[in-house]
DNA sequence: TATTGTTATACTCTATAACTATA
DNA sequence: TATAGTTATAGAGTATAACAATA
């Protein structure tokens, strides 16, 4: 079988093993996130950003604000009020004015943003369980672990420079 | 330790295990490419993909030509002749006519390019080993191993759509 | 006809910074 | 003063498609 040139193909022989784990890592992601976002616009005619603002309302039934959006999600404010503009349009969420801070607003699926969601949901479970399915559970269990401690180190180093 | 709220966060108690996997890979994978990015563009005023190209050039001596790069890079065409353009215009890279084709040309890092290229390589090694090295050795010999398996079947399924 | 590379264009995603309203 | 969110803008990154030159 002929290796598939990808962007791990820029690591040399004689670079350094950290090296070659991240190129792969990246690889892999892209992969997937290039593979996931072509079936959302495909197949959802959404991207995602929106799917993950939806997922993250999904989980928060009480709401939330778009701080907390632009937290959990990473990017900045002004992006989440863009999505958000969208999404409301759509009739996929809601904006509620907060009584006790009135520069806030809560964010909320509504009932067609649920039974949207709910779908995209379904089809984004069976594409990842498709492509992560071939890896032994061991092997998946392994990742998860490991994931976990590189994520931890990543972040802990983010907080020493802030 | 408070958590960070990050991209995670919307796995839901009830989702599959292989949906948690994809969002901590995925996480992992922003986290540590943000990093990249900004200290390319502050360290070096520079950004992931000319960095890309210039490290395929770099495992080529005798160049590569448009057409290949493209494929390593997984991106289309017209994208690196903008790259190609810019790098170009810096003196980092020339393109020589191929005389056997004269549609296209083979693409090469200038003695300019490969110093610049080599100061880059090397601050970017100490990053990345900075963020795995706080692995251990046999963590990062696992999770090249699975990414290994994960991608090979990945790249099967794009093969069989096409 | 098919392929290589270029050009033009459009859209998504993101950050920055200035701003408004409220705390 | 500080914070929540909005607006405006600029740039990276990407894909698509029409095109020219060559095979």
């Amino acid at each position: 079988m002929i290796p598939m040139p990808d962007l791990e193909s820029r690591a040399a022989p004689d670079d350094h093993q950290d090296l070659r784990v991240w190129l792969r890592l990246l690889t892999c992601c892209n992969l997937i996130e290039s593979d996931v976002r072509s079936r959302l616009r495909n197949e959802f005619d959404t991207t995602l950003p929106r799917f993950d603002l939806m997922a993250q309302l999904q989980r928060a039934p009480a709401g939330m604000r778009m701080g907390e959006l632009s937290r959990h999600m990473m990017v900045t404010n002004g992006n989440i009020t863009g999505i958000t503009d969208q999404l409301e349009k759509e009739g996929l969420v809601v904006r509620t004015k907060i009584e006790t801070d009135r520069r806030s607003s809560l964010i909320q699926l509504t009932p067609l943003g649920r039974k949207s969601f709910a779908k995209m949901a379904r089809a984004h479970e069976t594409w990842i369980k498709n492509m992560f399915g071939a890896l032994p559970e061991s092997s998946r269990d392994a990742l998860f672990k490991v994931l976990g401690e590189l994520k931890l180190h990543v972040v802990a180093d983010r907080h020493d420079k802030a």
